[in-house]
RNA sequence: GGCCCGAUGGCGGAGUGGUGACGCAGCGGACUGCAAAUCCGUGCACCCGAGUUCGAUUCUCGGUCGGGCCUCCA
């Protein structure tokens, strides 16, 4: 089965084929850690980390590398370091765990390689060297600038015309830049600032080499495969693509197929920090399962843009509810049958390669779902047939196909029970056999009255034929 | 101004040149002591105009509307 990518330089979908099936190469670019991530920023870590899983599935485990970067060099963390009055790299650590939480959280697997900037110094100074020996970069007052004249091929990423660069934008126009549109490799720190040392004065670097060179360093260039939101098309990955180039390391190539996913809006109005209308991940996890922000965060086509709602994360855990009441109610069961006999469920099976398949057309989320919920409800089916072989195997696939997106990892009970402490779970189990009582009693005012209690509790009970089971409520 | 993307039912959201995905919500029924869950059934759409075609939501052109980038936001 092939696994076909929209690639923004060509703008196409193409098949993907990596320079090397046994070594698989990816590179997304990460957060700057200077507080909490908005749930905006989580889009590209849960859409490429699906991407990741897929390629793990497709080449195996150990074929894949996935790197992405965490920025630490940065004004936004020099002021907060000095708002709080602690060194930078408390700020940087802090926020750096709290990132990886978050995205462990939203069901994302740890990338391969998590580069520093300050950890790649040395690379990022020897790569802005070998630019300015092959005529890619000249230095000035200070600075080291990135030649755009150098390299012919210089828009054709962002696809704009060279003259067009100048005409409608405003350039920063410094006097040391030979042509307004060249941009910082490196340059001198402010006063209070970190600073290193290089061969053209104690400074930083600027934003877009340390990407390239950290990709140099973690994956080797060129790289298979280059993410990111597209916001980010131009400058930043066109100049990285310009550095990669022309600093030779690459043969000459940088990256085969450049994705990017679409903006995650609030409402009406693009989300963003100034804006104040922030969701942070870290608030969001608070109320809502991980899977749930995930299944929402994936509900459209990753290059479309997403509208980021209260209804939207309902309607996502609504249809993880359904998904895990099925695995609830199979579970339960297959509790009182004998073990399965290895037969397959050819047509849940027909399900489960749908979903892959669906994923390997560029990471068409919804129609994986659509798949995942056919799936389900031959699950469903057999249960109601009390066909046990059937179930058994549609199940294991539907925990795997599931797997296979970072869904369905929880097991069912605590999916429905989350939330709930130790206390809770034992006044509920309490409550709930009095009101069997009851019920068995046909004290049915009674029995209504305990149910009225655990909805006090927040508490939904469900009488089915083998006892009542119970589930937390919405959030409100 | 330049470049790029989008417009599908109450909501979210795929896809297709001709039998109207999928999910959420709604409605009717079954089941239930009553509910919930589940099952059966059901209503609701392809921005506007022109063209191509036997036939267009799907292709082409033109509009309208919305969004993004051109300013170290993923």
């Amino acid at each position: 089965m092939t696994l076909s990518l929209y690639d923004t330089m060509s703008r196409s979908k193409r098949p993907f084929a990596p320079k090397d099936p046994s070594r698989v190469t990816m590179y997304v670019c990460g957060p700057t850690v200077y507080n909490f991530a908005h749930i905006g920023n989580f889009r590209p870590v849960v859409v490429f980390d699906l991407l990741f899983r897929v390629l793990r599935d497709a080449y195996g485990d150990h074929a894949v590398l996935y790197a992405a970067n965490v920025t630490d060099v940065d004004d936004k963390i020099n002021k907060k370091a000095a708002d709080e009055g602690v060194p930078i790299r408390t700020i940087t650590d802090r926020y750096l765990d709290a990132y990886n939480a978050d995205a462990a959280a939203l069901g994302a697997l740890r990338p391969t390689f998590q580069p520093r900037v300050t950890e790649t110094m040395d690379a990022i100074i020897a790569m802005i060297g070998d630019l300015i020996r092959n005529n890619g970069a000249y230095a000035a007052e200070g600075h080291v600038l990135f030649d755009t004249q150098a390299f012919a091929d210089y828009g054709k990423l962002s696809k704009k015309p060279m003259d067009d660069l100048i005409a409608g934008a405003r350039v920063d126009v410094a006097p040391y830049k030979n042509d307004p549109r060249d941009f910082v490799l490196w340059k001198p720190s402010k006063p209070g600032e970190p600073e290193w040392e290089s061969p053209w004065g104690k400074g930083r670097p600027g934003w877009h080499i340390e990407c390239t060179a950290m990709i140099e360093e973690a994956l080797g260039l060129p790289i298979d495969i280059h993410g990111g939101g597209v916001d980010l098309i131009f400058p930043h990955h066109e100049n990285e693509l310009a550095q990669g180039v022309c600093s030779g390391h690459g043969e000459r190539e940088y990256a085969h197929y450049w994705l990017h996913n679409g903006f995650l809006n609030m409402g009406e109005e693009k989300m963003s920090k100034s804006l104040g209308n922030v969701a942070l991940a870290h608030d969001l996890l608070k109320t809502y399962p991980g899977e749930a922000l995930r299944w929402a965060l994936l509900a459209g086509h990753y290059r479309q843009e997403l509208e980021w709602t209260d209804s939207l994360i309902e309607q996502a855990k609504s249809a993880l509810d359904r998904l895990y009441r099925v695995l609830d109610d199979s579970a339960r069961f297959l509790a009182g049958e004998p073990s399965a006999d290895g037969w397959q469920n050819a047509s849940a099976a027909a399900d489960h390669a749908a979903v892959r398949a669906a994923l390997h057309d560029d990471l068409n989320t919804p129609a994986a779902f659509a798949a995942l919920f056919q799936l389900a409800d031959k699950v469903r089916a057999a249960v109601m047939a009390k066909d046990a072989r059937a179930v058994a195997s549609g199940r294991g696939l539907l925990v795997e196909a599931g797997n296979l997106m970072g869904f369905l990892t929880a097991d069912p009970q605590s999916w429905f029970q989350s939330g709930a402490d130790d206390d809770l779970k034992s006044r509920v189990e309490a409550l709930i056999a009095d009101r069997h009582a009851a019920r068995a009693a046909k004290n049915w005012p009674e029995a209504d009255r305990i149910r009225g209690e655990l909805a006090a509790l927040n508490v939904e009970v469900m009488d089915g034929p083998n006892g009542a089971t119970w589930r937390i409520k919405e959030q409100p």
